[in-house]
DNA sequence: TCTTTTTGTTTATTATAACATTCAGTTTTA
DNA sequence: TAAAACTGAATGTTATAATAAACAAAAAGA
């Protein structure tokens, strides 16, 4: 998500209305002015974190809802469709499902890695975690010297902050999931 | 708290120390001035949200951090081996392959569905988010009266506080996995 | 030691968030 | 009818968010 102003304002006016309030009364309830509540509604402000607390304390909703990306909730990914990205030699496809959001705290990606394919990753970030489910084939995952076979269907997760080199010895494509949890 | 401006400036302070990275790296990642990045630390700053998502998207940290177990890892987990639980007269196989924990706030089912299966998920809670991903077969899904359609490989994401209809209508069994977000 | 580079802060400028007020269009009431 | 009351949207003004550029202090290199 660029921007997440249109949003806001869309949520904001279906809790009022929901509720029955008028700007007027919403900015007593706020202490945030009815023009600017009036211009965040509608898309043409781009309000201030202090402003937009006062809004939330004030109607009683959450960040996360205030900040849900509504727009691409229920709509169907064709995974093969998202432009991948390629590692090792183009023995490893990466396509981003979902993308890292501040609101949903995690990424996961769709994985098809052909045989002969071996991929190094270097220590992430600490406090990530990384979740691996192997849906086809199978996945050796090497986690700071710790050697893992994983045969379809099975799953492993693991602190990121370890270097772990993913691989395919085998003649079959295999396909994982890895979710990766900020 | 009434003005959360000042403990943001401090969590990406600490982040950014943390990392090594100077308010020029930081500039260039996330897409904001460091002038900018700098006020906002010291809290001379009221950001936008629009800046503020910059930030947390840059850094890869989650608005709840910038706002607000350990024994498992690096097991194997045999999905099959995981006792399932069964819904719709056993034709949904449920592994609780991620359960839910604090930490995570996440949970992850790995979902076996036969021909036949279907399976009415009353709305939870409010403000969670369910993302499926379908990587066997073909699922359908009806949320809040729509119908959804997903051939492997493809995923879908929806609020979960609507009622949810899973089934499979064919004569293959669709396998997918299911990640609940709180 | 002197220079050069790297750091974070400060300054100057522009863009715009936020507010109070006014306005036009509806609905209510007399 | 009108007039009063209420709705959200459109003004003009002020405060400040956001940027680029200049700055000072510290660290690194010669």
């Amino acid at each position: 998500m660029v921007d997440p102003t249109n949003n806001i304002g869309n949520v904001i006016r279906k809790v009022r209305s929901e509720r029955g309030l008028t700007l007027d009364e919403t900015a007593g309830i706020t202490g945030v002015s009815k023009a600017m509540l009036g211009q965040i509604e509608r898309g043409k402000s781009n309000p201030t974190i202090s402003i937009l607390w006062k809004i939330a304390a004030g109607l009683k909703i959450s960040f996360s809802e205030l900040l849900g990306s509504e727009d691409e909730i229920g709509e169907i990914i064709d995974i093969e469709g998202i432009d991948p990205v390629y590692e090792s030699e183009g023995k490893m496809i990466l396509h981003d499902v979902f993308p890292y959001n501040p609101i949903s705290g995690f990424e996961l990606f769709y994985i098809k890695m052909l045989p002969g394919g071996y991929h190094v990753s270097p220590p992430h970030q600490s406090s990530t975690e990384e979740h691996i489910i192997v849906t086809e084939g199978t996945l050796v995952i090497d986690v700071d010297g710790r050697h893992h076979v994983l045969k379809a269907p099975s799953a492993l997760k693991f602190k990121s902050n370890l270097e772990h080199v993913y691989s395919n010895p085998y003649t079959v494509d295999v396909v994982f999931q890895s979710i990766v949890k900020y």
